[in-house]
Parts: structure tokens; sequence; C-alpha cells
DNA sequence: TTCAATGCAAAGAATTTGCATACAT
DNA sequence: ATGTATGCAAATTCTTTGCATTGAA
């Protein structure tokens, strides 16, 4: 097993779950990797040690988000892509269009997170959000 | 085939494309059922009428959507959900814990959509836009 | 008459489940 | 030793595609 991860360790153990070094192989690729799909990430664990099946990846990736340490988002109608938590947070703008990705500053949406508080009640996960629309260069060609 | 919708036949003719009595009862459908996935829609088509496919249902979805005249939104991991372009316009707030599901004014994110056109040139898609995250209960019980 | 639209069946992508085995504790 | 975590294969869910037939214009 390479490096182990504190936080990781930690976090199993709180809950009486294992270290393993698929779980550690999943969250370095989520690391690496920012934003990729469980599909990337598997082929990514792969390089490093083969053999791990893709029902590990899907089952690490639900466990790693249950402890917070990697979220995902969907930019398209496939699959979801997931990155390390807290890590360079940001949030994502996709054209309809020409599906281009654009991260955006968290604080584009502080006020709007801030009125979901006091209003509603709600903590928005700005980390989770992905905005769709359309970007400038296709507005014009519109 | 139920009363004809001016809307629809024109946008079809504009097109070239041919008005059915399937693609009446789909916009119907999605009008009636509100938030409703391409299953949902199925079932309530077939109770109309009998025999139409599923496939028809996701053809004709996306060609509404090309019409302009649905737009759809996801609100989970799974099915998406269409409604009614223009219709009591709004956007979503879903928790991840209770799943609930809230509907929010789109004068909510107008600010935000304010600042992406002035700042990036994005026009943000209000209709589509689903925000996740915990809402006051569950962050009460946690 | 003509070709778009539909129905049907089969294929496809993404994900989940059941169960025996392997391995962290 | 104990039971969690994994691998494997099969099942599920959601959606798309190919092709012959139907039907709107």
């Amino acid at each position: 097993m390479a490096k182990a991860d504190t936080a990781l360790v930690g976090a199993l153990r709180e809950r009486g779950l294992r270290m393993t070094a698929q779980r550690q192989l999943v969250l370095d690729a989520v690391r690496e990797l920012d934003h990729a799909t469980p599909e990337q990430i598997h082929a990514e664990v792969a390089g490093k040690a083969a053999g791990v099946n893709i029902t590990t990846i899907y089952r690490t990736l639900d466990l790693l988000s249950e402890l917070g340490l990697v979220t995902h988002t969907h930019l398209s109608h496939g699959a979801p892509t997931y990155h390390a938590a807290g890590v360079h947070p940001h949030l994502h703008f996709v054209c309809r269009d020409c599906e281009t990705v654009t991260e955006l500053p968290v604080e584009t949406v502080q006020e709007l997170a801030g009125k979901l508080r006091e209003e509603r009640g709600f903590d928005l996960d700005v980390e989770h959000l992905a905005l769709f629309g359309q970007c400038g260069d296709c507005r014009g060609r519109a």
C-alpha cells in the first residue's frame, strides 16, 4: 500500500471500518485527476495496481463521499465527476451548446448561499453545484 | 387527437416536421404532471392512448426540448424530470439527506444570473438549475 | 406519393447486487 | 478468528439505435 493517508485512516477508524490499498488508491486517483468519472478513476487505479474491480471503485467513491473526503457533481447527462473535498474548491458553469466547462470561484455564489441560509435555512453544497446555460461565444453565434 | 396545440403545431411547421397524436399527448402529460420522469410521462400517456412506446416518449421529449416547449432538470442521480417551459418558472433545492425537493422562485438567483452575465458573458439557464445541499431540518438533526 | 414518425426488439452505458473468497483487525 | 472488503458475474436501470411499417402532408 502506498503512503497511507492520515485523514482517511482516521475517518475509517472512527467508524470501525478498515484501511485497504484500494481505498487509498481511489482517494489518490481522485486527488490526482480532478473532475474524473468512476471509469477514469478506475483506469488511473488500474495503472498503479492491476485487478481492482470497477465495482470497488463505485463502492469506494460512495464511502469516501460519506466520509466527506470527496464530492461529486454532474457536468453532463452521463457519469458524475468526482474531486477531493476542500481541495481547490470551486463550482462549474457548463455551456449547453459547446459543452465547455468553466471553473468559477465559490465566491460567485456566496451571496446566494447566504440568502438561502437566512431565508430558508438551507445549507448550499457549493462544490456540488453545476450551473448550465450558454456561454458568450455561443450566444454571439446564435 | 386531442385539442391541437397552436404553439406545438407552429413550431413543428416551421421546421417541416409533422404534428402527431403522440407529440400532443407527451406535451399534455408534461404540462399536467410537472417534474415528471420519462417513465412517469409514459405512464400518463398510456392512460390516454394505449400502445405508445417508451422510445417515442424519449424521442418526443428531445424534440420538445429543441423546440423550446419543455425543459428538464436533474433532481437526483437517476432520471431527469421534465416540465413545460415558461409555465410557472422556478428552480429547485434538493436536500441530500431527506431528498425533499423545494421549489424556489427564479428571483432567488436573479443576482447571480446578472453577475454571470456581466462578468463572464454567461447566460444562466435558471429553469434547469438544481441546487443541492442540506435543509434546515436535517441540519438540526445532524 | 413521399418521407417523417412510430413501434418493436435488441443493444448499450452506467450502476448495483448476490455471493464466495480474501484479508485487515 | 472474525467479519469487513473485494472480485466476479449477473441483474438493473435508463436510454439509444436499427429497421420495417404506419401515417401526416
